[in-house]
This record gives C-alpha cells, structure tokens and sequence, in this order.
DNA sequence: CGCTGTCTTGAAAGGACTCAACGCCGGTGG
DNA sequence: CCACCGGCGTTGAGTCCTTTCAAGACAGCG
C-alpha cells in the first residue's frame, strides 16, 4: 500500500519523485503499539516524530490533579506529534486507541528536509497548521456548544477525515473511543455522553454496534453541529515555488 | 524599538545579521487599527499575514448561528495569522483589541523565506508550533475546568506571555478584554464571569480598576489554575544547523 | 466461571445560564 | 453646559443542563 503520508500530502499538490522518495526513506523505520499503549509520552523529548501508518491513536493532556483531555484524534497518514520536531519537549502526550503500526521520523532528518526541501518543508508546515485549525474549532465546540451538538460535530468531522482516506463506506466507519475516551474530549461526564448517544441514536441519526458507527440522517447531523468541513483544509491547494 | 518580532525569535536563539534584516525589510509596511476594528475579517483570504507590532488583538470563530468563541489573545511580536500563509482562507477572523500597529508582511516574502531561509523558516514555524500548544492548553481548560479556574489559568498565562515582553509590572497589566469577550474566550456567560471575578477579587487575589490588572496572590493563583508556563515555550531553543 | 472494563439507568445536587433590571461613566449633541 | 445615550459592569431570582453517586447489566477474556 501506498505511504500514507504521501498520499495526504499528494492532496495538497504534487510531489516530484525525489521528494516521494525522501519521505520513503525517512518513515521506514516503523513499530506496532498494542491498544492503550504509549506512542509518545507526556513530558517526553523524543529524538523522531511519530507518524500513524495504520489503527487510531489520541493526544491527551493531563493536569496535575488526574483531569484528563483528549486534545485530537489520530487516523493514519497524521503526524501524531510532528511538533515535537521543534518543540522538544512533548506537552501531551500520544496512545494508541486500536493496534498500530506508526513510523518514527528522525528528527535529524526532518531538519534536512527543512534545510533542502522547501516545497516539503511547507507541506509538512501546513499539516500541523491544519491540526491548528482544528484545535480551534474543537474550542469553540467545547466552549460554545452544548453536549448534543459537540458530540454531532465530532461525528462529522471524523466521518469526513476518514473518507478522505477511504475508510469511510456508506456512512460507517470505526470509532475505537470508549464513552469515557469521548467525555474526556468533549468535556462531558460518561454518563451524560452515554445519554446524549442515547438520544442521537433515538433519533435516528446514528446507529452504533460495537465499534462500528453508521450516520444514517449525515445532512441532519451537520445541521445540528453547524458542520462546515472547510476548516479540515482536506484539499488545500499547496502552490509550488 | 526593537521589532518585536525579532525579539521574540532572538528568544529562540540567536540570528544571524542577515537574517534580521530579511525580517526587517519584509516587516516594513505597517498599518494603525482602532480599537474593534477587524485586522483580517473571518472568511477572508489574505495576501499577507499580520504581524501585532504594539497593542492587542484576538482571534474569534463565529459559528452559524452567532454564537462566538475567542480562540486567543495576541500580544506585540505575535504574528496573529501566520497561518494564513499555507492555509490560503481564514477560519477566525482577528480584531483589535486596543489601537494596534500592525506590520503587513506578504506571503509571497514568506515564501522566499521558506526558499532561502531554511532557520528562519523553522522559527517562524516554531511559532506556530506554541500556538498549537497554547490552544491544547485552552482546550484543556475549557473542557475540564471550572470557571475560577479557567479564569485564574488565563491570568497566569497572560501574566507571563506579557512579562516576556516586558509588559508587567509588579505583577500589573493590561488586560483590554470586557467581560463579555471573557465569557466567550472561557464558554462562560457574562454573568458567571462577572461573579467569578468577583471572588478572585474578595479572595484577594487580583484586583482590577478599569483596564488594569494586578495579581496579589500569584503562588494561590497558579495553584488554583495548575498553572504550569512550560507550554508557552518561551525560551525553547531552536539549534542552527 | 469469575473478573474487569464498558455501557446503562435512576435520583439528587450543583454549577452555570437566562432573563431582567439598575447603576455608572464617557461621549455627544443641542 | 447638561441631558440623553450606549456600552459595560453588577445584582437577583428562577431554571436547566450537566454532574455526581450508586448500582445493575452486559460482554469479552483468561
């Protein structure tokens, strides 16, 4: 199968084959990470970045007193911690939420990417603009919308990440978070994720087994979260030189 | 004055002459906004991005139907739409807080800078890097703290994102915000931001008298908050090759 | 088969919200 | 020069969304 990286990048504009073959070489050094485990952790200052190849994983913060938030949500061809190449130490900290294999990116590396790449270089700069991106409407979304509308937001917004890389078929796909994974990122209780699922999937709008998520009213869903996919920059066009 | 923009990355590390003229020069044209007045309108696509030169500014996202989050504040030296550069359109818009000088400085100098500039290029990515930290930071907030704490957490940010610059004194500040933009900076409503200044004030440990603010009790301040500065990454240190 | 993690449910408590009104102050226009 | 106005801060009261506590059901696993 294709790097997934690549091929996110490819979305951006194209890649001239030194530059494939570049990012080849950098992310061949891989390992699996079981479910739960540690990918990167908090207060860490990894010598690489890790690079989700396959499986989901999650950033999280913790503050002293055991509070917990999930900060994002990693499906494959994401840098789960691309900023650790310039920010040293590691603030959140990333696991696995399903088995997964990832590629360690030498920082060293990275630095030569930045010193002879610069199409690259921006390339890789604006995945973790993106990320900003995101970042800022999951604010608004924990400041500003209530339970029902934060938990459809998510759902959309997850549904149109992972179709971008086919994962999505016929409205379903997999969502590997406990109810509790979910109050961590939302800022809600279990209980009260538990209900607001609950009323969603009453209403008809989702249907949940397992871990397969299905959205069965998508136009109704985004109406609900006020879902404007814009801010995902899926297809943001990277001008060369 | 020095330009604050260099200061701020000489914090980084040092730069070469050559380098602080390229910020010099691409930093030259510069504009004045009123207090409200929209630095770069939410929807927009920019030319330039704008660096805060004096005064201060934040970044807000609407949603639909008008409710309004505040996604951060910015201080002289912040460049508040970096991101701009790469990511074309403008998700929240930014405004003036109090009267701002305000550099212009064109993507296309930014993008002979990612050409020829391979440090340059880094610290400016930096930056954008700390405001992906500073947001996971605000999400955390939002998502798992209670009012008091939020708004103590914020005080101590701005406390010492402002100090860096050499913006406080004896522990006072500005602090340009009405308690309506506080509300939609923490998701609170104007009133509970009211009563919980309220009593950070009748505990003793702020007070305010119009734009001023002053922390009496700095040590109780970062306890409530478990305030923790490392994720402003002030001083990090960027190696040069 | 028992354990443990996850999901579910009920009931009560509470933090934050909404609505509404009032005071204060600086700006402005007659 | 002063009355009017709008923005901002403040206060009270009632409501509600969300939480906490507690316990039971269910499913996967060794």
């Amino acid at each position: 199968m294709q790097n997934p990286l690549i091929s996110k990048l490819e979305k951006h504009g194209p890649l001239s084959e030194e530059e494939k073959e570049v990012l080849q070489r950098i992310t061949a050094r891989t390992a699996i990470f079981e479910p739960r485990e540690d990918i990167v952790p908090e207060g860490s200052t990894p010598s690489h970045s890790s690079l989700i190849l396959s499986g989901f994983a999650m950033r999280h913060n913790h503050l002293p007193d055991g509070r917990r938030q999930i900060t994002a949500i990693h499906v494959p061809g994401d840098f789960a911690d691309l900023h650790s190449f310039l920010l040293k130490t590691i603030d959140d900290g990333v696991s696995a939420l399903t088995a997964c294999r990832v590629a360690f990116v030498a920082h060293k590396d990275l630095r030569d990417v930045t010193r002879n790449f610069p199409h690259l270089t921006r390339a890789l700069w604006l995945t973790t603009l993106i990320d900003g991106a995101v970042h800022r409407v999951w604010m608004t979304s924990l400041g500003r919308m209530d339970a029902r509308e934060r938990l459809a937001h998510f759902l959309c917004e997850l549904r149109d990440r992972l179709d971008s890389i086919g994962l999505v078929r016929d409205d379903s796909f997999e969502l590997p978070l406990t109810q509790a994974d979910l109050s961590d990122a939302f800022g809600l209780s279990t209980v009260h994720v538990n209900r607001t699922l609950q009323e969603l999937r009453s209403d008809g709008l989702i249907t949940s087994t397992g871990k397969v998520l299905t959205i069965n009213d998508r136009k109704e869903l985004r109406r609900i979260a006020q879902y404007n996919p814009d801010y995902l920059h899926i297809d943001q066009k990277l001008e060369r030189d």
